[in-house]
DNA sequence: ATTAATTTTTAGTCTAATCTAATTATTTTT
DNA sequence: AAAAATAATTAGATTAGACTAAAAATTAAT
């Protein structure tokens, strides 16, 4: 399995997960920066190895062995980018690139070891969940900020977007994941919150509290 | 930079560090388990990018670049090696395949993050010293546990092989890096150690002291 | 100092992954 | 339902890295 079939095994699977199954080679391509012809290249390799269903010009979807595949390779990524995050204290919106590496290092058994060093975590930094050694999603029920009442309490476990301006003004205001925080009021006019954070006091707004994503 | 020039700058490094200078095409392709015709050609692209000085048939030495770089992937690897036995749990004996493909993450801040994470160390699992930041060897004076005499106390840095067996029965007997010992007696009859290590005294053999390495 | 053996290099082939240009299917529009 | 537009595929070329077989350079042996 080289690094460029699981790139595609990935993107397949993300585009599926949004346009329900049917993903086209035109949007692999836009999605990998490459071209149509690449693709097709490939799809055809792919489909060899009964990773995908394929068949000329009607577009392709994941076989159970290629969503196991990508599933797989889901988990490795998230947990690399937990590590990047908790481990070496890289920002939220730094760390895909690397973990886009680290992901296709060859071993489950080290997978299998740094998820155990890691204490088993369920959600990685964008509040994604982390599907455990069996390839099963434990959700946790996390639901955006905005839904919070007057006085709950609630505990960051990530966020819905990966706007670089949104993260950096999340580390400004010393929002970050495992941050603790109430609702002390919800301003009627705009919809502003007040929010107290590591006893401080602060207001954000509707758009920012929609794309926290919180567990309480 | 590919993963493939990469291996070859660190095995002309390794190679040249145990025969003094001149590297030959045979050498490279043995190490690396490929063909000599293949060396060849990735000597004239080492060559043309200033990593190595190359005159045809007369074998190759690394330029200052081509040693920063070998240094620089030296670090890579012994730095991931070290999270690999200290965090990860592994052996000794198990790290080097996946440390050699984490060593090709492209990133040199992801590095000098793993460094202050696993908190600066200066020799890796097998006893070899880390370069800092600045490529800089900080060499301790590490010695292989025969030149210790009786009731020296030392703290095993390293080992001197690989040796599968030697390294599992370094586990059995309880031996990792980090552990203290002191020497009891030492027999004349074989040269055979009798050490106390974690309250409990133990007898080796002299080959198996002349390679633990020791810090004193 | 020739010949023999060894080492290294060149020449030409192969595979994976990419590309451009051209062709073929499928969809959409009129 | 035919023409136009879009999408996907094939054909053929390119690059990196490796290979085998053959040639050239160097070293060792007689």
């Amino acid at each position: 399995m080289t690094n460029s079939e699981e790139n595609y095994i990935k993107e397949i699977y993300k585009l599926s997960l949004i346009n329900s199954n049917h993903v086209t080679t035109n949007e692999i391509a836009y999605e990998l920066s490459t071209k149509p012809p690449s693709v097709s290249d490939m799809l055809k390799k792919l489909s060899k190895k009964k990773l995908i269903n394929y068949e000329k010009y009607k577009g392709v979807n994941l076989t159970s062995k290629g969503q196991n595949l990508a599933i797989y390779l889901t988990r490795k990524h998230r947990l690399w980018e937990f590590f990047l995050v908790n481990c070496l204290k890289y920002n939220w919106d730094e760390v895909h690139n690397i973990a886009e590496q680290l992901e296709h290092v060859k071993s489950e058994d080290l997978i299998n070891r740094l998820d155990k060093f890691l204490g088993f975590p369920k959600i990685d930094p964008h509040g994604e969940p982390i599907p455990d050694i069996n390839g099963v999603f434990n959700y946790l029920d996390s639901k955006s900020l905005d839904n919070l009442g007057i006085n709950n309490i609630g505990k960051v476990v990530g966020v819905k977007t990966d706007d670089t301006d949104f993260l950096k003004y999340l580390d400004k205001i010393n929002i970050s994941i495992g941050s603790k925080l109430k609702i002390i009021d919800i301003n009627k006019f705009d919809q502003s919150f007040e929010i107290e954070i590591k006893n401080q006091v602060r207001n954000i707004s509707f758009d920012v509290a929609k794309n926290i994503l919180i567990l309480c």
